[in-house]
Parts: structure tokens; C-alpha cells; sequence
DNA sequence: GTGAACCTACCTACTGGATGGTAGCCACGC
DNA sequence: GCGTGGCTACCATCCAGTAGGTAGGTTCAC
């Protein structure tokens, strides 16, 4: 990475990490110049509005995402293990001061959203039941899942599951309802036992978090 | 009611769906004004700060709801009816120009809440939860419904997915989506067939909206 | 090699509008 | 007269954003 890109990049962290915690209505210019340490003219420099700020925040974080998911969908692992990687993003984000996941607060600014983070957002959605969906697909193919009707739809059951108990840990400051609600939802898709020696479904730290 | 609270009501009403949208940080008592009718300075009369504005709102949007609630509890019906009466609550909000329920949003909104509003946050949740899981109790005892583990995380399951359903159904302006996760989640706490010709699991409008 | 032109990234200073809020006043009903 | 609920006028601060300037680095022509 070129060292042109280095101030735009700390800027885009900065500002996710103001989103996932006060909301798109919630954080300022001046906010992120303070936490950069530059002013806020110079953050207007790299990102002139705040609507291109927000896009280009949610273009980073669904690329940076994505490849987070390509890589717990490459690594060893069968679907169940990779359900558990894909809640621990989740869970990871939580135990930094409760921060709710991109989507899922931009889901609720969404009425405040210029058009293109709107788009944005919506494609991330879609990103993750896709993927949700894949695994599942061929997790039912290995016939260690088991779950009526199509992948897609369970993932976005999933996905729902996850944003929403995202929202209760949050609210409570208690990680572990996040954690129990997971638990139950990748239990429930869990084939029935053919191989009686399987381990109950927990949370594990299985993937870093996310850039 | 004394005619004396009505403009206090309106006040609270017209907060409401507001806040439902645009959530705490987005609105504005000059957004409040404009829509009451009245000048910014009458809606700090009766509120004086936004904090106060936010907490009577959460008080009296849960005892509201929480009056809701006794009813379709009080009602003839059986579990599943119940949950689908429960349902409908939240997606007649989304019908309503894909607004958010109040705790969601205001979960989202968490950091930037004054405490006693957050503290209302939890209790809302909470009342919830225990709402839900007497109903999964009940309907569990009566073997209409099966479900492993307690009903509170049962429950605690059920409202995390309503919640983030929700939060995807608003994204992507499909209340369908949010019915399609409901359907899936109850369908998932229904008793196997004993009695073989119950019919799928449906939403149709069985309450009215909240006050 | 040098100077000029250009570009990038920062800055100061400023803008108009909006925010949550305050103080004092008036009208009306009891 | 008093209390309530409205009003005007105002406050300090904050917001997203704009305009012009400077410094340092790079490139190019002489």
C-alpha cells in the first residue's frame, strides 16, 4: 500500500469504529478528526461529504468482510465450524465496548442513508446470506446439517437471529446472550445424530476480527 | 384523559414514530414541533430535555405495548396463535414505512441514550422475554409447542430473530422477508405433528398496532 | 543541477444552518 | 390570582461544508 493511502485508511477504521458504536446521525467530521489527529478541513480533503465518507466506508468494510469469509469458507473446517467462525465476528465486535456490526446499525440509520451507503448495505446483506447460504447448502450435503426448505432462506433466519441478538447483548451488556442465541440457532440446524459422539455446538475464537 | 395531556401525547406519538425512523440521534425537537404544530420551546415545556422526552416516550411505549401483550395473552387462542399475534405487531410497523421497533432502534441507538432511557431499554426487552417464554411454557405444556431448554432462551432465540428480521426487511424494503423468518422461527418451536392436520404456521393481522 | 509547475495533504478561517436548551411574556381557564 | 401551555427571542455550541493558503515532494524543461 502506497503511504498516500495511510491517513484514508485510518480515517475509514476511525469511522467504523464510531459508526458501530454512535450510529451513521451520531458521530461528526469533527469526531473522526479529533481521533485522527487531524482537522477536520482535512478530512473533508479525502472524503468530501459525508455521504461519500459513508459509502466508501461500507465499500471497505463489505470487501474487507468478504475476504474474511472467503477465507473461513477455504479453511479446514466443516459447515459447523464455520458457522461458529462467522459468529465469533460477531461476538469479537461485542467485546469491543458492545459495537453492533456495520449492517446491523446501518440497517437501523437506514431512513438517514444517503442512496449509494443504502446500496451498500442492502449488497452486504445479501453477501452474508449468500455465503450463510452456502454453507449451509453444503453442510446439509455432507448431511451434517439438516433444515427444511431452501439455504437461503435459513440463512436469512441465521443472519436475523445473529443481528437481532446482537441488539439484546447490546442492550444488556452481556456477551453471552449474544453466545447463547448463536448457540441455539446452529443447534437447531444441526442434523440429528448419526455420530452420537459429537460435541455440543460453543464459541470458540476461530477468526480475527475484522480489519 | 384530562384534555390537558393531549398535546403531551401528540408530542410523544409524533416522537415515536420518529424515533422509529430516524432514530435518537436523528430527530430533532424542531422535527417534533414542526409536526405537533407548535413552537420548539412547547415541546421543551413539556419536556425540558431530550432525555426526558426519551424516557417518558420508552415508559409509555412500554406500558402500551406491555398492555398489548396482556391482551393477546388474555385472548382465546392457542401458543402459536399467540406468536403470531406477536408478530404481526412488529410487521405492522414494517407496513408503516418499514419503521423499526423501538427497542431495536433504540438498542442500535444504545450509546448515545441519556441511562434511565437505556435502563427503560432493558426493561422492555426483558418484559419481552418473559412474555415469550410463558407463552413457549404454556404451549409447551400443552404440547402444542417443543423446544429444548428453558423457555427464557427460547424466547430470548425468538426475539432475536424478530429483532434482526426486521433490520433486513428494512434494508431491503420486504416486509416478506420478515415474514419469512417468523414463519421459520415458530415453525421451528412447533410440536411434530400429533395432530396431523394443523395447518402451516401463517401471519394475518391479529392485533392492532401499538398505541 | 536548477527552477518552475503541478499535485497532494495538510492547515486556518470562515459560512449558514441546525441543535438542545433558556428566559420572559401572554392568554386562557378555573 | 394562579397554573398551564403556548409564544417570541435568544443563547452557546455544534454541524457539514467551503475557500484560500502553505509545505513538501515529484516531474519536466532548460
Amino acid at each position: 500500500m502506497p503511504a498516500q493511502d495511510e491517513t484514508r485508511d485510518r480515517i475509514l477504521e476511525v469511522t467504523r469504529r464510531l459508526v458501530q458504536s454512535k450510529g451513521f446521525s451520531g458521530f461528526s467530521y469533527a469526531d473522526v478528526a479529533a481521533e485522527v489527529g487531524i482537522r477536520k478541513a482535512s478530512v473533508h480533503h479525502h472524503f468530501p461529504t459525508k455521504g461519500d465518507l459513508g459509502e466508501a466506508l461500507m465499500v471497505r468494510y463489505r470487501r474487507d468482510f468478504g475476504e474474511i469469509l472467503a477465507r473461513i469458507r477455504a479453511s479446514k473446517g466443516d459447515a459447523r465450524s464455520r458457522l461458529r467462525a462467522y459468529a465469533v465476528l460477531f461476538a469479537d465486535l461485542l467485546r469491543d465496548d458492545y459495537r453492533l456490526c456495520m449492517c446491523g446499525m446501518l440497517a437501523a440509520d437506514f431512513d438517514v442513508l444517503p442512496p449509494s451507503v443504502r446500496g451498500e448495505v442492502r449488497g452486504f446483506f445479501d453477501d452474508n446470506e449468500e455465503w450463510l447460504a452456502d454453507v449451509l447448502a453444503s453442510g446439509r450435503k455432507q448431511q451434517e446439517l439438516s433444515f427444511v426448505g431452501s439455504p437461503r432462506e435459513q440463512a436469512r433466519v441465521l443472519l436475523s437471529a445473529l443481528e437481532g441478538a446482537m441488539l439484546v447483548a447490546r442492550s444488556h451488556g452481556d456477551v453471552s446472550l449474544f453466545e447463547g442465541v448463536a448457540q441455539r440457532v446452529f443447534h437447531a440446524v444441526t442434523a440429528p445424530p448419526r455420530r452420537a459422539v459429537r460435541a455440543p455446538v460453543s464459541l470458540r475464537r476461530a477468526s480475527r476480527r475484522v480489519a
